[in-house]
DNA sequence: TAATATTAAACAAACGTTTAATTAATTCAA
DNA sequence: TTGAATTAATTAAACGTTTGTTTAATATTA
């Protein structure tokens, strides 16, 4: 196996070991005995557990930037199917990964980590810098009303679609939904989450199809 | 100092420091420090640390069933009112408790304590339960639209407010509040979620005022 | 006097990291 | 293309700390 690949299997089993037991609890040789490597590999190929994890967080959050900014410049799409989008992805994206989003949200309430901070507060004021730009388009056009809350329309997203993924056993359970398989029932959240957050975007956005 | 009151004490202690650190790097050697008390006690008093978490939780969780059920029984207020009463109780409720509601968010994350994994899925299915029945009398009224997903409209409120906890550093810079205390901006975030909730709530409920 | 509370010290186990030795891969003049 | 020289990858073992918990002695309260 290459050197790069053989990195990438230990992150990825560190990223799912990390998700299921929380950052502290994962310990070095859990992940080495998982990954099928020496523990010493782990301090050889990232310095430590801690950049280990700078790592995970640096890889998996390259990918994110770059369709949106595509998405922005088009203007053949309308504000609002751009909002769709957004949404599409968003809901994709997290139902995909869901092991960092996991990760994600552990980081998020302990800020403990300075350079996943820093990595975070980019992308959460990129992400609500680009949103506040399609609803000024939107309003420019008089399809969306006045005096949107950026933020909370986005924390309203992201923490709807988080809530889900970390409790979706209650979803299924209340809902007598038995699904045969996972990627089944993906595919499910994704068309009720996406409907139900078209729908709440249109309230907060004002806007009406 | 009473042994109650000292009982408690330690237990704020940890849930201060369990929300900071998360539950593994939290030690007991901190927790025993920080309370001011020798570490043996937090064995002599709880057994482990681990049930003295589950101490936590049971304490916490005691709290919040009884306001719900006289709330369903009242029959003055109107199904939309008694919507609008649990999106404040459950705005004020996090935002007061800021630090178990970040334990609570690893802990769903984790899914690693039986005990707490089992407290939770009661109290989740039962404010379900409770969330329905008013949908229902709603419904019955001909205020409410039908074919109402109860858990996803829950997700909804849980998530908004969960995830304003763990990010309002962002949403006050993104909007330049400088606010003066904590308290003023609890203030702010409370009658800004709930604004918003109603709103959203109102579409997800098909409800006209 | 008996039960309870509190303490400092010690416990074994587990932690992340490092070491020093060994194996594998790469380099490059002959 | 070969084969010694150099670098990189891998290993088992050991490192010093820190972990949660317990002990046995002492202080406090009932």
């Amino acid at each position: 196996m290459e050197v790069k690949d053989k990195k990438t299997h230990i992150l990825e089993t560190a990223e799912e070991l990390f998700a299921a037991k929380g950052f502290e609890a994962a310990t070095v040789r859990d992940i080495a005995d998982a990954a099928g490597v020496n523990i010493a590999m782990i301090s050889y190929y990232f310095g430590s557990k801690e950049k280990m994890m700078e790592s995970l967080f640096h890889e998996r959050m390259v990918s994110t930037k770059l369709k949106v900014e595509q998405l922005l410049s088009n203007n053949t799409i309308n504000p609002f199917e751009k909002v769709e989008i957004i949404l599409d992805e968003y809901i994709k994206k997290v139902l995909q990964n869901q092991s960092f989003y996991k990760i994600l949200l552990c980081e998020q309430v302990m800020k403990k980590n300075p350079e996943i901070i820093k990595l975070l507060k980019e992308l959460k004021l990129g992400y609500a810098q680009m949103f506040s730009e399609i609803i000024k388009e939107g309003q420019k056009k008089k399809l969306f009303k006045k005096n949107i809350d950026v933020v909370l329309a986005l924390t309203t997203m992201t923490g709807t679609v988080t809530q889900i993924m970390i409790s979706k056993d209650y979803y299924t359970e209340f809902n007598n939904i038995q699904s045969t398989s996972e990627q089944e029932l993906k595919t499910v959240l994704h068309t009720k989450l996406l409907v139900h957050l078209k729908n709440i975007f249109k309230t907060i956005l004002g806007y009406e199809s």
